[in-house]
DNA sequence: TATTAGCAATGATAATTATCATATTTTTTC
DNA sequence: GAAAAAATATGATAATTATCATTGCTAATA
């Protein structure tokens, strides 16, 4: 598969949008990266003349705070087009984008997009439809992060998590973040993370074996995220 | 002016793309309302089939969060579109509105502006670059609430409205916001902002003068902030 | 103008969360 | 596989923030 079939499939609907020539043109002009575990994308405030595409592999988005820390904005996984607002407004990063694991990840110049824009509306609307749910999150986000006590937040998450990656065969989350990096999603000190996580596994509703975290009470976590 | 010139001159640039049969076609569809302070656009959960315009005035956009109270998402002036998802993505509101001040308003049913979408790209390119600075304000938002104390988010906030609404002639605040509303944009309890209201009056960095507020040193606030 | 309701202010206290210190475990590197 | 480095864990304490209680102020209303 050469071209961004694999990523149609993987759920970039709006690519489905396209006709064969757009389509062709896009998967033509771009390039493939393999990105190792750990290595920057790109980083805020750098400007691109196009946006990346993940066709395998997990990268969390950060946004640097003013005083110095970072905080995990999305994550995102294969099939998304990141930072999106790269195609349409000329700006630099609004994000760093850095690799939870090794990845696959295709560059798409900005010309070729803009061009099957203006010649095929249903994939205009199918991409502002794709920003719209980004802007549906972000304002839910909005809402935990003001309102809700870091317990909440962090019951919130690990059961976002799990829905959003899944759990491996011995049914702990498929992704593999760092108590640092949990503690950086919920907007917390990372000792505050691992207290809490200590506190959620007296309490049995996760157990954690090394990094693995695994939700044992489904039903508690979603009574102490609201 | 019976069409929506005034909502081009104020802001509102995406319908600058449009052409005169586009115009009409939106201009002559749309149902204009008038609403009084305090008075609910919408409710979050309602469905709609359009989107309201500001002609005059500010209404909050706010959601309810699981513990029950409510999150001001967004302010929202004259020349915007509010919930623009609501023409792309054929759900319920996200938020409720409720005006500030004395409002109007234009209800614009969607299928007009779809046509236009689909007619006009420079008009969806328009709208999609709008909603991606929403994107890119709410990113900013969730930042500050996550990382921020509340009295660097009191200060943020208070210079942001400064520069969102400006000052009337005696340099205090254009915008009027209880203290309980003021509370419920940065994420904290009522008596926990008028307490550090009050500690910035002591300071001399700002001046309360009943519902007044008055910013007398920026630069101070703008290191709070940080 | 007296009355009442709602908002603003402040004190006292409790709960939450951050920070610093230090121990323990895990992972990496040579 | 030993040493070093990094990540995890936990205790002690301080800072921040929420909650409850009370008082004063403002403004709407009859």
């Amino acid at each position: 598969m050469n071209s961004c079939e694999l990523c149609i499939q993987n759920g970039l609907t709006s690519l489905k949008a396209l006709n064969k020539e757009e389509l062709e043109s896009i998967s033509s002009s771009k390039t493939t990266l393999t990105i190792k575990k750990g290595d920057t994308l790109f980083n805020e405030g750098d400007s691109t003349n196009g946006v990346y595409c993940i066709k395998s592999g997990i990268c969390k988005m950060t946004k640097l705070s003013a005083n110095g820390k970072d905080q995990i904005v999305k994550l995102a996984q294969e099939g998304e087009i990141i930072d999106k607002r790269l195609i349409i407004n000329e700006e630099v990063a609004n994000t760093s984008a850095i690799a939870l694991e090794d990845m696959q990840v295709c560059f798409i110049p900005r010309e070729p997009i803009l061009k099957a824009f203006s010649s095929n509306n249903q994939f205009s609307l199918f991409m502002m439809r794709s920003i719209c749910t980004d802007l549906k999150e972000a304002n839910e986000m909005i809402v935990n992060m003001a309102q809700k006590s870091v317990k909440s937040r962090l019951a919130y998450t690990l059961l976002h998590l799990q829905e959003q990656f899944g759990v491996d065969s011995d049914k702990s989350l498929k992704i593999n973040l760092s108590r640092d990096e949990l503690a950086t999603m919920i907007g917390t000190a990372t000792e505050s993370a691992i207290r809490l996580l200590s506190e959620l596994k007296k309490a049995r509703f996760i157990d954690l074996q090394g990094k693995k975290i695994l939700i044992l009470d489904p039903q508690q976590l979603r009574r102490m995220a609201d």
